[in-house]
DNA sequence: GGGTTTCTGAAATGCTCGCTCCACTATAGA
DNA sequence: TCTATAGTGGAGCGAGCATTTCAGAAACCC
């Protein structure tokens, strides 16, 4: 049925998907695109449709291969107790003080999203407010795997203390990010102590 | 000396200051400032030299005129034990579930920027990075009038832990004020039970 | 009131933006 | 092999961008 397309769309959006969590939708321009992708703009509007496109289907990218492989061990059956305080720590070690490394973590593209003038689009804010629903489920789970005895209102309160931990290190990152460090070990502590 | 200025500057920042936190500092065009302020462009490139120079008016507006007021009955000699409480409860009143009105928040004009391309540049990752050290020692003060018994590690682990749920809850707040609502809430548990 | 200085309005600068068009190429099915 | 179909490259679209220019208008100082 003609022609086949002679480069993977999974490998443009991921190289489109790093552009727009760096430097944002908006800040983001086809022409960067296409020296980023290697691809023309006539192939990247044949297969995406638009710009919009290429960006949701890098936001659907980045949930499947960034977001979902991190928060798996929380939300695997029968998890560690150990799984919240070590994907807490993981982020730390992602976000806080680059070692030497000359250039600053890029946080969360759908976090820099909600702070972009296109978070006003409806469509957008759906996928932010799943996101971070799917934040408090998994890491929900990861509280009640470690403090199984604790009442709910406790843990649900423990839960959102590190949600939003998480969510203030993406932001603080991308500008200072030992202050990032600074939110997830004060949100790490409460795991350490306590019950058990 | 020539001739007077027919508008004040101060207006001018902050109509320029609204669009900036509305739509983000790229998203925001020189002719939508124009608008807003009433003004032409060779008024405006007069009075701050660039667009550029403008936002960084609206930055030092910001800070003293929405940040600072806001912030200073924790940072008073002496503040209140519920001083903190307060400041997060009003928090949750601007930026969660708003009543009927159509429109959402705008979230933090810092935190926005943070998340934007522009917060690459030296300059503005220092107001930003000095921004929520500014409110690590509010919040501190907050923290220690409510707890004045309370070890260090564990004020400093609650003052964090409320900066987090506050940045968090600016982000959300574009997007899902009911979200937001819940980081506050979360964050004003622990200064309700507990010692005193 | 004259002269200097400063502010203002309108037009236009060059540039980049997202996107489209079309001729051409390559492939898959008949 | 022939043909219908789909992908690609390149040039170019109008619109909007931040910014500049410049002539004229206004207000201060003397």
């Amino acid at each position: 049925m003609g022609r086949t397309a002679t480069f993977a769309t999974a490998d443009a959006v991921r190289s489109a998907r790093s552009l727009f969590w760096a430097e944002g939708y908006e800040n983001t321009s086809m022409s960067a695109i296409q020296q980023a992708t290697g691809l023309n703009a006539s192939s990247i509007y044949h297969a995406f449709g638009s710009k919009r496109g290429l960006f949701e289907a890098a936001i659907a990218n980045y949930l499947e291969e960034v977001v979902r492989p991190g928060l798996a061990p929380l939300l695997a059956t029968d998890p560690s107790p150990h799984a919240l305080a070590d994907y807490l720590g993981r982020a730390a070690d992602l976000l806080g003080e680059p070692g030497g490394s000359e250039s600053l973590p890029d946080g969360c593209l759908l976090v820099n999203t909600a702070c972009a003038g296109i978070a006003r689009e409806e469509s957008v804010r759906e996928v932010i407010t799943s996101y971070r629903a799917e934040l408090v489920r998994a890491f929900g789970a990861g509280v009640a795997a470690r403090f199984p005895e604790a009442p709910a209102a406790e843990r649900e309160r423990i839960t959102e203390t590190g949600v939003s931990a998480l969510l203030a290190a993406l932001v603080m990152s991308r500008v200072d990010p030992s202050a990032a460090r600074s939110a997830l070990d004060a949100a790490r502590e409460p795991l350490r102590t306590s019950t058990s």
